[in-house]
DNA sequence: CATCCAGTATCAGCAATACTGATGCTCATG
DNA sequence: CATGAGCATCAGTATTGCTGATACTGGATG
């Protein structure tokens, strides 16, 4: 089979795991059949596309790499499309949110989407941006809500695995967050160039992740020493006003961090901005919650 | 096997083709075979995707079309991105333009590589929008031009169908090509939002696709009746001027077409752009071609 | 209403394939 | 140089995927 989504599968967890034998294991076959799968790809496209001891992606793996996952999950993304047209109106609703895309207005209109429906059963979980779209895609979830900085009126850079449709829901200044002792904390707006050379956290799950600063700002820098993983905004507050790094936030959720100090960014023109991304044809409680959440025109 | 992509092809060309036997034809295999195609993937999907008598895709075959297509051309593409990697043809380079795109600039810019590098078999070839992102994620092409209009600084919206880097190489002010009896035609500039409801050219291919302009715009409207397939520029400038309706080009190009006025655009903010298409590692004569394009910072 | 025709579904049979389990080989390690 | 962890290879077998023949179906025709 020429460029089996099987061997596709297989490749990305041999890479994955480092090893042919626990590829295997992962996928209920035997490390012969992993074997051969790998040899069959590396015979197609005649090329070596791992080394063995160790076992790492060549370059030619890598690249196959960078197509071989979104290949899968589109793959995944089509099935579940699918089988959402026969699943009608379940009595479940699932919301996966970055943590900074869970606003008060999105909490109000959860609740205000139980009083109608009572009987709903809705679950709501906080994941990075990448999850999401991918909960979203998969059927994992039913709706996603995802926040971001971009210049304002423009869609979040999000990756496309599939068709999604997203709009907004918020626009807020986007503040930079800094340490309560900062020579810059008592400033009523900061240029966000000045701090592109600054020491930054980069929180990709919990705040704007510096890449989306960099394509607003349109320059180089915001680098950072201090990576903070996992998705919980109190704790990056805590590093911010321990003099960790500077982050980012939307401006009301900013205020009230013990320690930390907010100041609107005035140039460039950004904001922090919240998407909700459905399925292209959403019905059921799905649609009722985005329809409550979009702006009326 | 699950969501064999030869079960794709074959599902694809079944729709194109609307016919079992045609498609069977078309891929080289027995009706027998295209039939059981079919029949697999609704099994495993659980679905019908096609109708008979006529076939037609269901709801969930259109579904399926979304990601099929992109998907099998991911597919073409991840094969020719590691194809690349060993098979560098030094002695050509080919080129896949729009229209548009094709500017003194850049014949220029071929002529000139020429000059150091005289024995290199160029060849240059027009195309639509698609069909050069195509080629080049193919490698069909090794390096494609392709003009459209965006927001100034704004990348231009085109299909992500792998990875690939691109640059703008020009941005010029956008025109409006007016018959050159247009009471309009005489103004020094003209705001795009007052023609939104005039008689446009859907002309994808040889000039702006009206999305663009809904895009930048930001508004609906920029209807049309007439549609000009095809890559002649100059056929497009005829339409104009008896009265087919109107188009954009870039502000340079578009003056000197004989009964047709050109007024620049001054609401909103938007531009011309062509832009340099190539895959993420691009070596030999493309790279050269791309060195000389690149605007010199 | 009977017939025909174009086109899809189904079936049996065969060739190619994709697994498993056993074994061989190779490199890193002490 | 002995060892062992881990990848490659091979033979055997169950499964899959094709072809060619044939049955079936809906629409057109008179």
């Amino acid at each position: 089979m020429l460029m089996d989504p099987q061997q596709l599968r297989t490749f990305v967890s041999v890479v994955d795991h480092r090893s042919f034998s626990l590829a295997a294991r992962a996928l209920g076959y035997t490390q012969s059949a992993v074997s051969q799968h790998i040899a069959a790809l590396e015979a197609d496209l005649d090329t070596p596309l791992v080394t063995r001891r160790p076992v790492a992606p060549t370059e030619a793996g890598v690249r196959l790499l960078e197509h071989a996952r979104p290949l899968l999950l589109r793959l995944d993304a089509a099935r579940a499309d699918i089988a959402r047209l026969r699943q009608v109106h379940p009595g479940r609703l699932t919301l996966a949110c970055t943590p900074g895309a869970l606003t008060p207005a999105v909490a109000h209109a959860v609740v205000r989407l139980r009083t109608t429906s009572p009987r709903l059963a809705v679950s709501v979980r906080t994941c990075g941006r990448g999850e999401a779209v991918e909960a979203v895609l998969t059927g994992t979830a039913d709706l996603a809500l995802v926040d971001g900085a971009a210049a304002p009126s423009d869609p979040l850079p999000l990756p496309d695995a599939g068709p999604l449709t997203a709009f907004a829901i918020a626009q807020e200044p986007l503040a930079v967050l800094l340490p309560a002792t900062h020579p810059l904390a008592g400033r009523p707006a900061l240029r966000l160039a000045d701090l592109a050379a600054a020491r930054w956290i980069e929180a990709p799950d919990a705040a704007v992740p510096l890449s989306h600063l960099r394509a607003a700002a349109q320059t180089d820098g915001f680098g950072h020493q201090l990576a903070y993983a996992g998705g919980d905004m109190r704790g990056l507050g805590t590093l911010v006003a321990a003099g960790g790094g500077l982050t980012t936030a939307a401006l009301p959720a900013a205020r009230h961090v013990p320690g930390v100090a907010a100041v609107p960014i005035s140039v460039p023109r950004i904001v922090h901005r919240v998407e909700v991304l459905q399925p292209r044809s959403s019905t059921g409680p799905a649609a009722e919650l985005s329809d409550i959440l979009r702006p009326s025109q």
